[in-house]
This record gives structure tokens, sequence and C-alpha cells, in this order.
DNA sequence: TATGAATGAGTCTTCATTCAT
DNA sequence: AATGAATGAAGACTCATTCAT
């Protein structure tokens, strides 16, 4: 890269950081173009160089927050183990695993998930499956595909409406019990949302054709 | 009501309505008070009379849209019959009904729709089950405890907390879908979010004090 | 007084009252007509049965505070025994005592010497001494008067452009230095000004047609 | 000096200029934010640019103004000849000097005396001896200690306070009566005041230790 | 006489965006 | 490519005053 290069990828990336500090703490609206400047240590021109406006750069650090935040998911599954002996039950424990994972990891970070909340335009489950714009990540929904072939056994009668369905049911339940406490607690919350969600797994898996 | 409460109501309604239709058509952030008080056919300052901010009338708005819509969806429900046979599919049957008609009016109605999902602080759940300080109706929660003291022979193992995850789980999927076609249609979504939901009050009926 | 005139009577001094503890704490422009009212406990239109607008009850507080003011100081000076060995001595005295009292009553009160020094159009000296719209009492002059009668040997050059130069400069003086004590305290300045005044008056008084 | 900060200069004078002459002839709190930028020829973010608000910039006026009429009349003094045979006479001579130039200054512009008395947080004597926040300039007050020390036999009791009492005095009586002709004319005062001013300045000198 | 709802002109202030340097 | 001074539209909100009741 050259030393231009490197200078203008500076700027952008001292440009992401200032807002994404700046959204989370004050919120995108209060957040002005003349705070990200000041804060990233540019001139008030050199953004519009490099981002259309303010919702440019939210739309951009929406996706890069949370692409980040599932592949983390992903990596972690990766590491651990699962008892090989029912290929459905694993499926199962893999997903409640990776859901888990999310969630706590929001749940530590409650700035971040507010950020996220409130300016996630079409719900939760894109931000883990669908492709972006701004995106170029592997997605989570090949990692299902790929599992499901292992298993030959095992059918889903939908798997990617069935993981729309979990994904924002999770998103939608957890985001106001971690957030208000309401209307119960996120502790409360997980035994029940775990045991729906295998609900909604055993609802869609189909031995030999025949649904269970 | 005298003369001078009279015009006081029809300027609060002239206000709520205008406002409403503005909300609607341009959003919240694109509406002026100028706009609102315009369209209205009152004075800047009157608006002040009656609301502290934007904001305060926009939340006026969205309890009170979205409590007509459940109590909308209450009324149908009474007027439905439903065969007597078995309590818990007859329990089973009662909340797609009102989640159906619930949905179904706001496919009818996408801009309010997206009106009501843009402004949900609390998530879905809390329009349709809590209390709310600017409302005063009979909630649905009521509903369900009478039904559950009409059959003794059925228990839900956590009724508030089952009717949460139906309500979230709708919601989060069906404004996606209609809105947006995304990841499937809303006619696409339909027959598996009942089946979900269904398999979501299966796992929370015991009967005998067994779990089904 | 009627009932009715008493009522109207108590509306006008409820009015006042209000104003004067506004004015006093939170100052005049930052007190709107609203505020007044509502702690007087009238309504906003009885308001203009009264007065013209914020500045007229200004004017008739600054003057109704002012009078009281120096009135007091008036009696006081009636209590007080005075040596009479010396007519223009005596003369100085009570010169001196009348402006103390009033000094030192401001600095008990600083609001309320906040509030005169804030609205005072036309310098201290007519608060003291000029006839006024809303006023009727005896002035001080008039007592000065008095006392040259009473005293033929001793001639005043010019007693009332005399007082003029004594009320104004003990004014000046003082409202800066007991609200700021700057650029001194008030009591390092007191001896000084009341040599200052003597000095003047000395310098007023002529015997047998002879200046002193 | 650049381009750039020639103009900024330039928009700073339009907007002092502009104001100072709204100020005079309206009146401060009849002058809005948009008669001095539309005067200045300035948009109105500009004025942002360069003051915190209305009163920022009046302050400044207040300062630069007075400063400019003492500075004037420290020049006008150095030009004049003062018979040198008595000190202590000379040093009078001088100090009414001054006063009677800044008065007939003012005299002269009653616009600006009007903005000054009505402007003025702390007394006329801050302006003239004080240092200011918006103030450079050297000081009246570095005057007399220059005189006094050029004539080791003349010993003013308190020279600061001595300043204070005449300052004050000055300021407050010419204030009323150029602008109201109240309770006398202008004229009229200037031999009474000048004879007080006199009489304080004795009563201020000692000889030898000595007060006279 | 008293009320207080209604008015709407008027003010301040912010801020995204432009463009000469 | 970078700057930051300048813009001016846009918006929120206040408040003295009026007038129908």
């Amino acid at each position: 890269m050259g030393k231009i290069e490197e200078k203008k990828f500076q700027k952008l990336n001292a440009l992401l950081k200032s807002s994404y500090e700046l959204f989370i703490t004050k919120g995108i609206s209060q957040t002005s173009i003349h705070d990200i400047v000041q804060k990233a240590g540019v001139a008030k021109g050199t953004f519009y160089l490099y981002f259309k406006d303010k919702y440019e750069i939210r739309d951009r650090l929406v996706v890069k927050t949370a692409e980040r935040l599932f592949l983390k998911g992903y990596q972690e599954l990766q590491k651990e183990k699962f008892a090989e002996e029912d290929a459905a039950k694993m499926f199962e424990e893999k997903t409640i695993f990776l859901i888990d994972y999310v969630l706590e990891e929001l749940q530590k970070n409650k700035l971040m998930l507010q950020f996220l909340s409130k300016n996630l335009s079409r719900g939760f489950f894109h931000l883990a499956l669908e492709p972006h714009e701004y995106s170029s990540e592997v997605k989570l929904i090949d990692y299902y595909y790929k599992v499901l072939e292992e298993n030959p056994t095992v059918h889903l009668r939908n798997p990617e409406i069935m993981l729309f369905l979990i994904v924002e049911l999770a998103g939608a339940t957890s985001f106001s019990t971690i957030l208000e406490n309401d209307p119960i607690s996120f502790e409360q919350l997980k035994p029940e949302l775990y045991s729906a969600i295998r609900a909604i797994i055993q609802s869609h898996i189909e031995v030999d054709g025949h649904e269970t």
C-alpha cells in the first residue's frame, strides 16, 4: 500500500471508529458530523470524501458490527465438541450454542445491543443470514446446509424459514429483556426461549420423509 | 360538554389526526410541527398547549393505534365459534385466530405497520399485553387467564412468557416479510409461523401435572 | 370598601407581590406574564386589566420599594437625638445618618439592591427626591428645606444640587461595592465615602455669605 | 495576513459595527440576530462562528467603546500644558481635565452615553480603571501612580478609592443630567460637580504626612 | 370583572453541505 | 486529497396579547 493509500485508509478508519463510539454513547441523531470529524481529527469536508452522509456510515457500522459478532460465534462453535450419537440432537445443540453465544455477547455489551436494535432496519435475521451491500463474509446459512449434508438422515422441512423464525424470536425477545428487564429478566427468559427454539426445530425435523 | 370543551376536543383530535397522517406518509423526522399545525388548521402555539413535543404525540399515537388493533381483534374473536371438544385445542385455535387477525390487518395497512414497527420502543408484546401511560383498556392477558380458568384441565406452564414468545415471534417475522417480502413472502411465512406457534403452545401445555 | 372593590384590591396586590418576588429572584427578563399570574393565582387576562405590561409593573415596584426604604430611614432619623451645639454640624450628621441607614438596609437585602440597581432608569437620586408618576409621598427634599429654615445661620449654596451629588455618589459607589466587593469592600468604602460626603457638604456651607 | 484571515477580520468587524449601530439606535433587546447579520451582510450561522450570543457582542462593544473614550482623553491630556508651580494643584487640574474631556464627549454623543449607561454591569469606574476580559489597554490608574511618583511632596491618602469616588460621582450625575436634564441641566451641574471633585481631592491630599 | 384557550409573529440555534483555498 | 469558513434553510419553542365566553 502506498503512503497516500495508507493515509486514506487511516482517515477512513478514524471516521468509522469515531462514529461508532459516538453513535454508541450518544445515539445517532444526537451525533453531528461536527462531532465525528472532531473526534476523528479530520476536517469537515473530508467526511464527505468518504461517506455520503451520516446514514451511510451508520449502515456500514451496523453490518460490520453484526458480522463480527456472528463470525466470532461461529469460530467458538468450531472449537466446541458435541456428542455425535444423534445427528438431530447435535444439530439442535449447535443451534442453541450459537444463539446463546450471540445473546451472551449482547448482554455483556448493552450499548452495542442498543445500537443494533435501534438501527436494524430489516430485522435481526438479516444480519445473520442475508448478504448485504457492505458485506462480504460467509453466512451462517452456509454452515447449516453443510451440517445437513453431513447428516443424510436428518431432514429439515424448511431450514431457511426455520432459521428465520428462530433468529427473529431470539432477537426480539432478548432485546427487550436485556435492555428493559421487561416483561421478565433475561435470565428468566433463557430457558423458556431455548425450549421454544427446540420445539420449533423438532417440528421441522423429518426422518425418512415422515414428520416427527 | 361545554362549547369550549368541545372545541378543545376538536383541536386535540385535529392534531392527532394530522400527525398520524403525516407520520404515516412522510415519517416522523420528516414531519415538522409546522406541517402538523398547518394540516390541522390551528396555530403553532396551540400544538404546545396539548403536547410537549413531537415525540409525545408519537407515543400517544403508537399506543392508540396498537390498542385499537388488538381491541378489534378481540371483538372479532368474541363473535367467532370454536368447537368445544378439546379445551387445549380450542385455546390453541383462539390464539392463532387473534394473531392471524392482527397480522392480516397489518398486511392490509402497510403504512400503519411501518409506523408501528419503526416506533415500537419496547417490542410488539407490550402493545398487546402491557399497561401503558396513555392507555386504559383491558389487556389481552386478562382474556388468557379467563380462558385458563374456564378449562381447569389445561395448564400452561408459564402463560405470560409463552405469550411473550408468541407475540414477539409473530411481530418480528411478519414485519419483515410484509414490508420487505424478505426472506420470504408473508403468505409463505404464515403456515410456518402458525406451526411454530402451535409447537410453542404444545410445549407449554401440562395435563394433570405432566408435561405433554 | 365594597366586596368587589376589596377583591380587586386583593388581585392587584397579589400581582404586585408575585411580580416582586419573581423579579427579585429570577430577574425581570426571565419572568414571564405566565409566571406572574400563576404565582398570583389569577388568570392571564386579569393581568392586563391592571397593568399595561411587565414594565409598568416593574416601574411601580421600583418606586414603591425605594419609597418605603427612604420613608423608613426618615422615620428612624426622627427618633434619633443629635447634639444641638452646631447647626452646620448637626445637618451634616443627619445627612450621614440617613445615607447610612439606607445603605445598611440595602446591604442586608442584596436581592432588593440588585433589583433596584438594575432597574433604576434615572439614577438613585430620583427615587429619593423627585416626585414620580406612581408616587405620592412627602419627599426628602422637603425635610432639608425645613432644617435649613430652622437654622438661619447656615446657608447651603445650592441644597438641591448638593443632595443630588451626595445621593448619586453614595448610590453608585455602594452598589458596586456591596454587590461585587469591587474595587473594595463596602466596609472599606464607608469611611471614605462619608468623608467625601462631608467634604462636599462643607464646600456648600456658607456662613454670613462667606464660603467656609 | 492571508486572504482568509483578512476575510475573517472583515466579517468580524462588519458584525461588530452593525451590532453597535443597531444597539445604539434600537436598543439591545429590540435588536435580533437577524437584524445584525442582515445589516452586516453575512449569513446567520456566521454570527455564531464569532460570538456565543448577543450578549457576548454587547460586552465586547461596551468595553471597546469605553476604552476608546478614555484613551482619547488620555491622549488629549498629554498634549495639554499645565502650570507646574504647584504639584497638588496640577494633579487636581489634570484630573478635572480628563473627567471634563470624557463628559464632553459623552454629551456630544448621547446615543453612545445611553448605550454605555444601560449596559454597564459594574459601574462606570471599572471601564476606566479595571482590567477586563476583553481588554488589554493601559489603564488610567497607571497614569495616576506615575504622576504621584513625579511629585514626591504630594501624597494621596488612598488614590484608588479616591478615583473610584470621583469617577462614579461624575458618571452617575452626568448620565442623568445629560440624558434627562434632570434634576438640572448638564451645564448647571458642571461647576458644582467639579467643585465637589476638588473637595474630594483636597480631602485626600496629605503634605509631609499631615493631612491638609 | 374575570377567564384561559388560542394565536402567530418572532427568536434563537443547529447543522448538513458547499467550495474557494 | 484536504481543509474549514461560510452558508442559510429548517426547526423548535416562547410569549405577550387578544377575545369569546
